[in-house]
RNA sequence: GGCGCUAUCGUCUAGGGGUUAGGACGUGAGAUUCUCAAUCUUAAAACCCGGGUUCGAUUCCCGGUAGCGCUACCA
């Protein structure tokens, strides 16, 4: 019986995960879980320059933020380990050492500046920019007795006379002719090995069957095909995923703003709708009519063969939908917690909350939470709660159409009389004053309601009064950073700013 | 320059030799609610271009174009 299929995700701890890696680190995941495998995490940190260890942690975190878990990795350990690039430099170097033994790879001794001049030869005919192969030419031993005597040499593998070909489980069979593969530098003279070396190393000392990445790297694969050839390890399947792109077709980037895993946790981004919405990007299920998916239907419906090679723009607004749609099914314990923290950011609740404030704050959430796309837009909108200025309201242009009804004036009026002494005002009693106005002016509808909205909360828009006015009312008498003014106190500011 | 990948509504996509080319986001309209949002209904909206293969191509093949990637002693 065959081995477990194994994937894995090596990513750089080089800054925050951004939703392209992440994607890749999804599908993997997916991939692994629904064949029942094994999920591999690799760190690469092989860029010591740019690589730092609290880069690390924050990827770890933000995995497992997303719903993301795995089976070995830095953090728990496993059969092939270790698991991070740094602490396996052994296995690169004997490796390498191995390789040229073998006279399956050879030092170089090229300067940099012939390098370059090759380079410039090649644009200048057209030709393909590859390695001369000069040093392949030297004797093995000559050359070993050179890096022995203290000179510098990179080691390069010797890519074969064949063409190279492998399959990709994204875009079928690829083939590539060895002419354009050059002889790669495996390690540098510096005697640090370089990325694509390190990866086959590792992906083939991990015993990894499925390589799942970003198709920025389909160009590399006949070089690590080779590597695997060189070897003589088996290769594996690939499959490359499509590139991430912002709206105007430029691959995503930091420039479109909000693109980093915890940049999306920080807005208010609910995990579920980001990896469903993730999901969807550059793969369907069959079928193609369903939107919405737990991971674990996600699991069930995944497979690479469905994975679209097309690159895909990321779409905010989709997104949004689906972190509305996920907020309207959450517990509501839930959101009144991811909700909290976005509160006390802007200073309007109590570093102490008592039951009271408590109670009061979870309704709050409930009335404007089906208002937002994310929980960062939540104190905005609670603006008509905490925020509440008589003068802002006449003047605001949005409440123009609403002064220049004729209506207007009576209703407020009549609401005024009505309801300015009343302390607090009940929803029922509320339905009582608004019954008069009707009658007394005859409007009705929006010529009604429109005037009343704007005096308690200076939009003729938003919820309905009957959850407002307690939530008003009852926000008045707490303890709170902010004064929650009543509806009293806004009738009577809005009455003398009328004037 | 060389090589590679990609190409269905504005966007994500389904589909596939003969279809009214399906769904979703967004947009417009209508219904509903005291308003807005939500919800429901509905409308507009797409097969990159040119050749071939074929009775018939959006679908298969080739070419072009465009976008993206790789072409490092970066990852």
């Amino acid at each position: 019986m065959a081995g477990k299929i194994r994937a894995r995700f090596a990513p750089s701890p080089t800054g925050q995960i951004h939703v392209g890696n992440a994607r890749t680190a999804l599908f993997n995941w997916l991939f692994v879980r629904r064949q029942k495998g094994i999920f591999v995490l690799r760190i690469e940190d092989t860029d010591l320059e740019r690589s730092e260890a609290r880069y690390e942690t924050q990827l770890l975190n933000d995995l497992k933020w997303l719903g993301l878990d795995w089976d070995e990795g830095p953090d728990i350990d496993g059969p092939y380990r270790p698991y991070r690039q740094t602490d396996r430099m052994d296995v690169y170097r004997t490796t390498a050492l191995r390789l040229v033994e073998e006279q399956k790879a050879y030092y170089c001794f090229c300067t940099a500046e012939e390098l370059e001049r090759e380079r410039k030869r090649a644009v200048a005919e057209h030709t393909p920019q590859i390695y001369s192969g000069k040093c392949r030419k030297l004797d093995p031993d000559d050359a070993k007795h050179r890096v022995a005597a203290g000179e510098a040499a990179a080691i390069r593998l010797k890519i074969p006379e064949h063409p190279i070909k492998f399959h990709d489980l994204v875009h079928g069979p690829v083939e590539f002719a060895n002419e354009v593969v050059s002889d790669l530098i495996i390690v540098r003279s510096s005697g640090v090995p370089v990325y694509n070396y390190v990866v086959v190393v590792d992906d083939a000392a991990m015993k990894i069957t499925h390589v799942i990445r970003g198709d920025d790297h389909l160009s590399n694969t006949p070089k690590q095909v080779a590597l695997y050839e060189a070897l003589g390890l088996p290769v594996p399947e690939f499959a490359h995923l499509s590139t991430i792109l912002g709206p105007d077709r430029e691959r995503l980037s930091k420039r479109h703003g909000a693109t980093s895993i915890a940049n999306f946790r920080d807005m208010g981004v609910l995990p579920e709708a980001l990896m469903n919405y993730l999901a969807l990007l550059g793969w369907a299920p069959s079928g193609g009519t369903r939107e919405t998916f737990t991971p674990q239907e996600l699991i069930k419906e995944f497979s690479l063969e469905r994975v679209t090679p097309s690159p895909a723009v990321f779409d905010m607004e989709k997104l949004y939908w689906l972190n509305r749609h996920y907020i309207k099914q959450s517990q509501p314990s839930r959101i009144h917690n991811l909700a909290r923290p976005f509160f006390e950011a802007k200073g309007l609740l109590p570093a102490n909350m008592d039951s009271r404030v408590e109670n009061w704050f979870t309704r709050v959430v409930d009335l404007l939470a089906p208002y937002v796309d994310q929980f960062d837009q939540l104190p905005d909108r609670a603006g008509i709660i905490f925020d509440y200025s008589a003068g802002t309201a006449i003047s605001h242009r949005d409440n123009a159409e609403v002064f220049a009804s004729e209506k207007t004036r009576p209703v407020i009026q009549a609401f005024a009389n009505l309801a300015a002494n009343e302390s607090p005002l009940t929803a029922e009693k509320f339905k009582t004053i608004m019954d008069e106005v009707k009658a007394e002016t005859g409007a009705k509808g929006k010529d009604l309601f429109h005037p009343v909205r704007v005096v308690l909360i200076g939009s003729h828009s938003g919820p309905a009064f009957e959850k407002l006015i307690p939530l008003l009312e009852e926000g008045s008498t707490l303890d709170l950073p902010v004064h929650v003014k009543s509806v009293r106190e806004r009738i009577a500011e809005f009455m003398t700013a009328l004037e």
